[in-house]
DNA sequence: CACCATTTTGGAGCGCCGCACCAAAGAGTG
DNA sequence: CACTCTTTGGTGCGGCGCTCCAAAATGGTG
């Protein structure tokens, strides 16, 4: 018998879980999924493929860790005010995610990813909860409630999946600069497409240049809101 | 000068730019992502790799053309009757998108990446073009038709790309009986969560594992149309 | 203090991968 | 028949994730 039966598991850790991942954060935004390979780790941390490998597992154990990590941080965002209507609270929280994936576009991908595959994990359970927990507030019946939340956070997470960018082919980062190009070209092809046969997109080219994101986003939240108050 | 300028594309081509892309299809179907790889992929064709590359360049952009194909095949579909509403007609195209998407799991990435990374590519512009052309006889105003069309295709996309199973792990196909499972025991794990800590999740695990995937997407879609009909 | 079981580390090596590149075969044309 | 351009199969390079293991660091114990 050992003196004391379970104890010995922190020794002094020159490299950290936590750290790991934190650098894997950088590496992500700064480079998009790509950019993170176990060589560059190992690398940037000056250590071998063993210590990340015995600290945090494969690769894939490392992004969903660091997809749990920002979304954790993410949700923990709470309204502003003291009485807050369940719209605002849902709006706060579904505002939180659109930006946190905004900082860090790597994460459209491994979201829904780890929300269809973990359905267990924190990550889709914070979502569900932190969604859902305002319905009942907000008027919609007991019956509908699973309903109702799958139709936020399937908007949500369509939404914020397709307004991040593309991964991986940035090499400097212009946030702001290109995503204005790219809708100017956008909407400039739109637009030079025959009316007849897109009539639609034609019509609507301009629209799409003058558009803000987060205004559209929260455009559609509030169409679903109203939606879901006429369900009861 | 030639005697005719344009004409002599055409050769004899044993290996065909539709073949390599229909095999590079059932692969995806069969294996999910991981398993077209360009080895693969010529093996299966008894050819090299270089005759891949002649015909349809890297293997993204193999990729992006598989999706193409499935998804401009599904924009195909029409409704069945012949006096269809607006909302039949959204609700028939989004459902095609759904069953695609479920024939062909690993369209729920690609998808969201190709709408992202190319506005312009027939992809988005037929499934913004198919959503979008509805709006106006549903009664959306037109200064709206841009932000109403970007939620329906944000919830479309996103309730598609969740309900799109796990790629690559399941190597025997097994389609309902392991769904069936799986949602039992998520339905269990999220029972057995703490009520205090979780009463939302922990309240709706029930739901959770009765609900159709198909039914719910019709409802979401229905609250979607609900909201959009307030916003006149 | 010295000893040692255990945790923690760094790195070499394996089997893959995508893809650039190229020499040669094939098909139409004069 | 020769000649040109298309099409093909294959080889090799650089890089990847990951396994495995010898060695170093650590901290409790006699």
């Amino acid at each position: 018998m050992t003196t004391r039966a379970r104890r010995p598991q922190r020794r002094n850790q020159v490299l950290s879980r936590e750290q790991i991942v934190d650098t894997a954060v950088e590496m992500l935004d700064a480079g998009g999924e790509g950019a993170l390979t176990v060589r560059a780790l190992t690398e940037r941390l000056s250590t071998g493929s063993g210590a990340i490998y015995y600290h945090v597992g494969t690769r894939d154990d490392l992004l969903d860790t660091a997809t749990e990590t920002v979304i954790g941080a993410a949700l923990a965002a709470r309204p502003a005010g003291e009485a807050a209507t369940p719209g605002d609270e849902i709006r706060v929280a579904a505002l939180a995610l659109f930006d946190a994936i905004a900082a860090h576009r790597w994460l459209a991908t491994r979201l829904t990813l780890q929300i269809v595959r973990n359905p267990v994990g924190p990550v889709t359970v914070g979502i569900f909860e932190r969604i859902g927990g305002q319905l009942g507030a907000l008027g919609v019946p007991r019956a509908s409630w699973f309903d109702a939340a799958s139709t936020l956070v399937h908007y949500i997470l369509g939404a914020v999946s397709q307004n991040a960018r593309i991964e991986g082919d940035t090499s400097g980062i212009d946030p702001e600069g290109d995503r204005e190009e790219l809708f100017d070209a956008a909407s400039a092809a739109w637009r030079g497409l025959d009316p007849e046969a897109y009539p639609f997109v034609h019509a609507v080219a301009g629209q799409m240049r003058e558009h803000d994101d987060r205004e559209q986003f929260l455009t559609g939240i509030a169409v679903i809101l109203e939606g879901l108050t006429r369900l009861r």
